[in-house]
DNA sequence: TATATACGGAACTTCACAGTTTCGGATATA
DNA sequence: TATATCCGAAACTGTGAAGTTCCGTATATA
């Protein structure tokens, strides 16, 4: 029988580092065979961490995979660097990366990878959301308003649904059709859907 | 030790119609409840069959759902009872029907359920793409034609392209958002989206 | 230097579900 | 009416993965 003691200030300090390296793990296996396929072990192999060390820091896998979720800041555009050429066409077309176009592919794997928790979880859902697919849109939505301000295009466009547009066609195509993003398939979007929906074809 | 008899012309004959009824209960809880959340005994309650009337015709679960996606023709809308209003815009407000909205919502829950099994099974991937996606693409690919041959649209418009922005939005909004399909929502895409992509805005 | 805790690794326990077998009853052929 | 197969229901078996415990070691406080 010994003694259950409680001393906070003693013993070896829990490494803070190891958080975001486990968190990193569970986003690639995430992306790569996604929420079910994942098993704790493929994560702690990963990272080159005990199964103990994830358990004594999330309770379950389902609370490490939504605390991955909402901690994965690090992909998204530095707001600084966004493009501001003097066109809709030109800010669009320069998003067209190799960098943004790697992340944005890795965040709809893993958004896809998480698509079976989403039914039972409808919080993940929302931050999922948020997290993963708005902050394009919201790039989107702020190349059309200065467009807008600039009276290239019509003030009462519809900016909310246009700025929907490449995310939802790009998340169809890796999703449902396992394609890869091509800078084609982006600049076909760019000239043959969005550009004429906001009025602005080839000026034929 | 017993003899073992081949009399295929003997015994009770297997029952056809319980295939039908088997495949449609899996399909519904599919959509209910996604691929991995799916068991077998769930399906066999929902078909009021016995596990063993199943592993009798299909040899797996995976095996099931495969041909459960590959026989699922019934949903497809019926070619000769499409709209024919001589307008584009006519034609695609006149698929705002409950009916159809009810079955592509059923069939994208399927598509949700189905995910997990894509990157797995690239074959199911295409079955379920021709058989989900594919056919209301081809109902807008068929509008968009006539619009064309009847000089309404531009001839060099990309009609592949225009013709999945509807379902890709309604995708990415079934199971992405996880918000419901409106008639409001639908015709929103189809005034803010596909007609000014096409060259035919509100006049303005 | 004694105590308490974190670490990675591995053995262990538990459990849900895929798949199998068995049953009593129904239905078909010969 | 004997035989063979089907049916739904339920008991059973096997397995993979979640979650727990234990180990030897490392590192922090007092």
């Amino acid at each position: 029988m010994t003694q259950l003691t409680d001393h906070p200030k003693l013993g070896r300090k829990r490494d803070p580092s190891r958080d975001g390296d486990i968190l990193d793990a569970a986003l690639d296996v995430l992306a790569e065979v996604g929420y079910e396929g994942m098993t704790i072990d493929m994560v702690a192999a990963r990272a080159k961490a005990g199964k103990a060390t994830l358990y004594r820091r999330w309770a379950s896998k389902e609370l490490l995979v939504i605390d991955a979720v909402a901690c994965m800041k690090q992909l998204d555009v530095d707001p600084a660097a966004l493009p501001d050429t003097g066109t809709l066409r030109g800010d669009l077309v320069a998003m067209i990366k190799p960098k943004a176009m790697e992340d944005g592919g890795k965040k709809l794997r893993i958004m896809a990878g998480l698509m079976s928790m989403l039914s039972r979880d409808p919080s993940l859902a929302e931050t999922a959301h948020s997290t993963i697919m708005e902050p394009r849109a919201a790039v989107n939505r702020m190349f059309l308003q200065r467009a807008i301000d600039r009276g290239e295009i019509a003030a009462d466009t519809d900016v909310d649904m246009i700025a929907q547009v490449g995310q939802s066609m790009a998340a169809y195509r890796t999703i449902m059709l396992r394609k890869p993003i091509t800078p084609e398939f982006l600049l076909s979007i760019i000239d043959n859907v969005i550009l004429p929906a906001v009025g602005l074809g080839p000026q034929k």
